[in-house]
DNA sequence: AATAACTTACTAACCAGTCAGTTATTAAGG
DNA sequence: CCTTAATAACTGACTGGTTAGTAAGTTATT
């Protein structure tokens, strides 16, 4: 096999690695995932996924830590332009659930919780809670200018993320069977419409 | 020890291996649970555990089918009566998430369906998608009544749901952290007021 | 004394992590 | 060019520890 010799070639099969190790956890969980399986998932023998990461550990606090990021902040800039910008991430949801590793990522992080407390406290911190934060601090700004009816932002915020949440898991738990199969698009567009209502949102178009 | 010479008894073995294995799946996931301390949970040996149960994967069937059913017929009986009904279940829904398996369940469920398809398609069926319908039921009748004003019934109930199953998973993945602890009550009663607003209701009172 | 619930020690299989050896790649010398 | 030596990426067989499942033996109960 080719070899990795540059370090623009090593970071590519660091990737090749995190790619296989997220569909391998994801699929039989941490315990049950072989690093054997990784490793040809990857085109690599054992021996090598252990010249890139020191543990079967370490391999799945990098996972963590490489997918959670990127996603997150990209959401959390929705939240910076007010309820339009709530809008758009409700547009975005479908997209954002189909065709990223959030979900897979999600599934993850929830089964591994108990096994991994330390990390699912770490990632709720710089993840999760900073989108919740985002959204409440967003939800305060525009109900101190009269633009929603709401109560306390922080706990509106949760119930505002749910059905996205539910999605996610409800992709990655059911869909394998096309029984199963939801549609996001319809799912969303009725939300957009009934969450305005819910915040008592003064009319602002969006097409 | 004491043994278990009647019908009673060993059924009395048996809930106990269950709520055992309930507690040792929850926590480190199904592959790495051990049949050993499962039973010693129970204070029995692996030994007698396969006199209950026969293999790892018939006690983990066993325990999804006996701990999912009875908590959903309790939600479904709730959709029976109209709106009202919806409004007793969010009012029943901290204690719902703070007192019963379910929480774990879901969490189990989520961890292990992509390892079991056929099992998460089975409790999909018999569990989840009884809830939504019968919620979805309820709905479409409420909405013909004029007593709310709403899109697709079937997709508003997946939405209605979306709180308290992302409350649920809140719980089990993040609540060993004092840090992330929610105030259930104050979220749902939040909540009954947002989406009664969402669906259109007509005001019907209860207190 | 008979029964069957239960225990414990065992085995067969599995897998994370290691390490001695192999080979692709590069570079220098002819 | 071609050969050869040096390097380091990579392989795969091995080991030590773990655990599902078993079965022979033990003991509470009637």
């Amino acid at each position: 096999m080719q070899r990795a010799r540059t370090q623009e070639a090593k970071e590519e099969r660091r990737q090749a690695l995190l790619a296989a190790a997220l569909d391998e956890f994801f699929e039989r969980g941490f315990a049950a995932a072989r690093m054997d399986d990784i490793a040809a998932r990857a085109q690599l023998s054992k021996g090598a996924l252990y010249l890139y990461f020191d543990s079967k550990d370490a391999l799945f606090s990098a996972l963590v830590e490489t997918y959670a990021l990127p996603n997150v902040a990209r959401i959390e800039s929705f939240a910076q332009s007010g309820i339009s910008g709530l809008r758009m991430l409700l547009r975005m949801a479908p997209s954002l659930i189909r065709e990223t590793p959030l979900p897979k990522i999600m599934k993850i992080l929830i089964a591994e919780a108990a096994a991994f407390p330390q990390m699912a406290s770490a990632y709720r911190e710089t993840a999760i809670e900073r989108v919740l934060n985002a959204l409440a601090a967003m939800l305060a700004r525009a109900k101190k200018a009269g633009e929603v009816d709401i109560g306390d932002p922080a706990l509106t915020a949760r119930l505002v993320v749910s059905p996205m949440v539910m999605s996610a898991i409800w992709r990655v738990s059911f869909e394998h069977d096309p029984q199963a199969r939801v549609d996001l698009d319809a799912l969303f567009s009725e939300y957009e419409r009934i969450l305005m209502r819910a915040l008592g949102a003064k009319d602002m178009a969006l097409p």
